[in-house]
DNA sequence: AGTCAAGTGGGGAAAAGTGGGAAATTTGAA
DNA sequence: TTCAAATTTCCCACTTTTCCCCACTTGACT
């Protein structure tokens, strides 16, 4: 599974150089969204239909889950690799996560997630500040 | 299933392109109708029959159900593609979701949404906003 | 320093999207 | 019932975008 922080140039065209040992877990097709805290989420094809398919089943007369629907949905696109190891991010979740050129690549075991580089660094900065507060509740939650 | 967001023009003919890859599945017949939230629902016709039926079920005694099962039945509109992959969207339907020269297609698994490309942004960047505190909500749901 | 593998950039062919005109069909009035 | 007007459908041609391929750069390891 995915783990390992890695930095990698988006160019004109959109497209990403995924990290080589990344690959071949892609290989079989793999689906990149809007994800939390602006960045993008990475699935397999695989770990994709499990989360679709619950959120195909929130009932749609429901406001928020409508909302939640769509963000993750329709936010959803397909990717594939091009010969060199690279995907295409479209317009829309270059712009969701506010992506420049320099691009971070994170393993988080069972998704990637890219950040805009200078995003990521100021998340992490506070991040570890609040650590310690963090690890307290997540005690609480079993870890 | 339909995932993705993709941008295309509505001409003066009233016509849309359907995305490429959402094409195959609405081959054998589509329905379109008034939807949730100032946009239209595209069902293939097997989803529609579905919907229908659930929603031919609801008690006609209920005020609520009633106006909802008007709205969506009523609305309803078979459609079919041209030979280059468009579909036309009659006058009461661009009407209902103000639909202007820009229109946004999005993929929400088991049916396509339209929205008019204003309304879009508008609806998507106060979802955004709210993202972090319904992602909790959705979770607790199980997702 | 040389070699190899990973990453980066750009040019050209092919496909997808768009717009308009011609043909066909419907509508309505005489 | 027939003709004209209007609307719809079909088809062709243009434009734009996407994708594929090739070549260069960079950096690590020997």
């Amino acid at each position: 599974m995915f783990i390992g922080e890695y930095s990698h140039n988006l160019d004109e065209k959109g497209r990403l150089a995924v990290p080589k040992k990344f690959r071949t877990a892609l290989l079989k097709g793999a689906v990149v969204t809007r994800g939390l805290d602006n960045c993008l989420f990475l699935y397999t094809k695989k770990e994709w239909e499990v989360l679709a398919s619950k959120l195909a089943s929130l009932p749609f007369s429901q406001k928020n889950a409508r909302a939640f629907a769509r963000l993750m949905l329709a936010g959803a696109m397909d990717v594939s690799l091009d010969k060199q190891g690279r995907i295409i991010l479209p317009d829309y979740l270059r712009q969701f996560a506010s992506l420049g050129k320099e691009i971070i690549v994170a393993g988080l075991y069972n998704r990637l997630e890219l950040w805009d580089s200078a995003s990521w660094d100021k998340y992490k900065k506070a991040a570890e500040q609040k650590s310690n507060d963090i690890a307290e509740q997540m005690f609480e939650l079993g870890i």
